[in-house]
DNA sequence: AACAATAGTTAGACCTACTAACAAGCATCG
DNA sequence: CGATGCTTGTTAGTAGGTCTAACTATTGTT
């Protein structure tokens, strides 16, 4: 009787779970066969039908996990930025980045590790990002995906400003827009930065990710077969900028072992 | 009769010409209108179908004239391409760009502004680049125009290297692989800069066409609302990187005479 | 056991690219 | 001038895509 009981009120509970649970598994069983064929086919291949056929069931089903095929790609795409914010972080959290200036590096260089073992995922955030239609072009949550991405980059610069400063330009040999510009983006990271600093940040910010771009895109390949030895380059000028220590990246065997 | 014997004669050649006449008119309206749909509904819309709609002509039609969907994207980017580099070689051109270094300057800001005036046309030569397919990674015609473009911007450094020289990195402190790199390109470019000069003139072409991307792909929208000034910050450190002068970019008012 | 929510099905509307077969027009040749 | 052949258009149809509607079966709750 006592036993009756327990199933008559846990068992509803337990169930609902197992169909949450179910539905759960068969989100992420879609968002990962479209990853596969992204990764195997192209961007192209990435199609309500061909995921339903290779999931086994029949076309319209899907429209009961994503209820569109936009809705889908979305989800795809916040996973890749998710997956690479979380490279990144790692790096950080590595027991041998013990300063700002290592996890700085560390970050830098997991970016574009990340970048280059998942070239298709890549290359794809960028897709995201290249308006396909003009109503589609500002859409808020790629931009938020966009910047909590460079926020884990400004988080360690944040932290060398605070502990041991850098060298500022000043801001009177600047452009008066640009720095009104750096003036609202000062106060949009709620004075983490003074604009000078704030300066300092974005341009390295865009020299690798710049870097990084024309790399994905296939725009540097005329010139260099290996784009490593120039992102270190842009490494060592970046820590002169920011005026903290470079450390050429450990061996490969050390990676592969975090 | 010699009326005639000139028509008999002449007529054929004006009468072929004609219906070549007529076939390049009909390829030049197919891609204006594909252009026109890319600009106005972005670039999901151009279809062949859409165009040929658009034309009032139906479907299949096109297809005596662009045997692919692929040949009439291929099309429109080369157009593009041609476009922008024709835009960059006017600016070359314009009196006021009376020494290597001006023409740099105006080559770089005919650059963005060409890309600013024309945010579609100058997303979509990326997503020419961008893989959405494994096979159809690295067409070798896509890259021709990549290195026709870049290699406006490439002469003038040349120019300015042979006329001025400017401060050289040494090769020794940096990366042998990065050496090796450097001194392929060297080769490629039939030893016009030497690998040296080279790595200097691929900084600049980085520096500049990586903020553009960034510009362009909406990667940086979270930080500037106006890259202008930014762009011409960059453009100083490229003036200190090949030791020429900088001059601020002329007035609106010229800019739209010339 | 009855009811409701969920997850699947098929049919179909409406796109897309592209091919095949056919009809009309135009240029050329006898 | 008339016949021939190339060029350009047509329609019909294949195959694939997104997505909706209507229906069924399973599952969870009452």
């Amino acid at each position: 009787m006592p036993c009756r009981v327990v199933q008559a009120i846990a068992a509803p509970v337990v169930l609902r779970q197992r169909r949450a649970r179910l539905r759960e598994a068969a989100l992420t069983e879609i968002r990962s066969i479209a990853r596969r064929l992204l990764v195997k086919e192209g961007s192209a291949a990435v199609t309500i039908n061909a995921v339903a056929r290779e999931m086994g069931v029949s076309g319209p089903a899907l429209y009961r996990y994503y209820s569109s095929q936009r809705e889908l790609i979305d989800a795809l795409t916040s996973d890749f930025f998710r997956e690479l914010i979380a490279a990144m972080r790692a790096a950080a959290d590595h027991p041998a980045a013990d300063t700002p200036g290592r996890r700085l590096l560390a970050i830098s260089r997991a970016l574009r590790s990340w970048a280059n073992s998942h070239p298709a995922e890549f290359a794809w955030l960028f897709a995201s990002r290249v308006p396909t239609s003009r109503i589609a072009q500002c859409s808020p949550d790629e931009n938020n995906s966009g910047r909590a991405f460079c926020q884990v980059f400004l988080d360690q610069v944040v932290e060398i400003w605070e502990t041991q400063r850098f060298p500022l330009p000043s801001l009177e040999d600047m452009d008066p827009s640009l720095a009104v510009q750096l003036h609202a983006y000062s106060e949009k990271i709620d004075g983490l930065l003074p604009p000078e600093a704030a300066y300092i940040f974005l341009t390295c910010w865009t020299r690798l990710y710049g870097l990084l771009c024309m790399e994905v895109l296939n725009q540097i390949s005329f010139a260099y077969s290996d784009l490593e030895p120039v992102y270190e380059e842009c490494l060592q000028e970046l820590c002169r900028l920011l005026d903290i220590p470079y450390e050429p990246p450990r061996q490969a065997v050390d990676l592969a072992a975090e």
